[in-house]
DNA sequence: AGTAATAGACTGACCAGTCGGTTTATTATT
DNA sequence: AATAATAAACCGACTGGTCAGTCTATTACT
């Protein structure tokens, strides 16, 4: 038995927590870690008890975020619609999930950076893309099948979905004043989904 | 008058074209100023004479790369064409353009990553897309006058080619082995230009 | 002679990670 | 019930190395 009760849980998401707030402020190079020593309310060696680098915290975060993306994504799947509608859904929620990630998106250009020089991140991001890609392909399989999509490759598709998805994004962030990430999100996807579909 | 020879613009070509190699295999950060000194066969008293610091320097480059890109983008307007086959020359010139790029494909990450944290490298990425967006538009305006396109907003449906341009850039940097550049780049833009076209 | 250009040793700020030590909750022993 | 023993959790001063930018000296040309 642990002679102390096991914090560590907790610990790790305060300090997961503090460093998103820094590094949406500093980015990843730019923020040291005593700033996350000092925004968790801990100290340097606490920092180093749960986490073994720098490197190591980022991963953290990676996870933490694909995690919880990806699960609610994977629900649409469940669902009992045409695949028009699971692409209007998939749309939909993408949506909502943007407005939570807004703050977060200029780190993504740190992620991305940074796994052109370190491969542990670069595979975790691989792994997101490769599930969004996943969950996608099916989908468009299932329209062509149907009959509701013209027939084409589904992963040629499916990365044509998700390029769109993050180049929006993309766009965004520098024209966040011309872009209404909602409006623009629905507009771009119903041009792609008449694509889709295709002429009679 | 000078009393020697002007090498300005030779060294400046020099600088940026060594520091763009440095850049490609470090990345912005990992690059020293050393490496970029003794890439040149420089200096670093010479790389100081001709940049003030290495922010200078990747702007340099950033403008060296979006003159060359926007040049040629312009004369397709020139063209005497229908707005479809302009947008697919467009994805023709594009398609040859991404060839030349992709090796510096992994800098524009370190691009976007710097530009959260630095306005200079903002705005020399705005004015870039700004300018794509620009001549995208009145094609598409073109379009729908003429009858080819549906109706729609123009700039909104310009953004979404954006965001396709730079999505399949993105996602063919985690997937190279498996997304064939240029077919994936025609079968997206047939895909959206299909959506634009619209049903009769 | 005068100046643009080049050289490279040097400085000083910066910061990831270390390490010896301290605290705290729990269990074992008297 | 008090005390000792143990190990997890935590602290923060310090180190060692890095690197952008500076500065003084020198060269090469007109």
């Amino acid at each position: 038995m642990s002679p102390r009760p096991n914090v560590s849980e907790e610990r790790k998401n305060q300090i997961l927590a503090a460093a998103t707030r820094v590094f949406t402020m500093h980015g990843f190079t730019g923020a040291r870690m005593d700033d996350i020593v000092e925004e968790s309310g801990l100290s340097k060696g606490a920092l180093y008890w749960y986490f073994d680098s720098k490197d190591a915290i980022i991963i953290g975060i990676l996870d933490q975020i694909f995690d919880s993306e990806t699960t609610q994504l994977r629900e649409i799947l469940e669902a009992e619609d045409s695949a028009t509608k699971k692409i209007e859904l998939f749309v939909e929620m993408s949506i909502k999930d943007l407005e939570k990630m807004k703050p977060l998106m200029p780190i993504f250009f740190d992620f991305w950076s940074l796994s052109v020089r370190n491969p542990n991140i670069k595979q975790a991001i691989k792994r997101y893309y490769q599930n969004f890609l996943d969950l996608l392909t099916p989908i468009i399989e299932e329209g062509i099948e149907s009959g509701e999509f013209s027939p084409m490759d589904p992963a040629e598709a499916a990365v044509a979905l998700g390029s769109l998805y993050e180049g929006t994004i993309l766009f965004y962030i520098y024209f966040p004043e011309i872009i209404d990430l909602k409006t623009q999100f629905r507009s771009n996807f119903k041009l792609t989904l008449e694509g889709l579909i295709g002429k009679p």
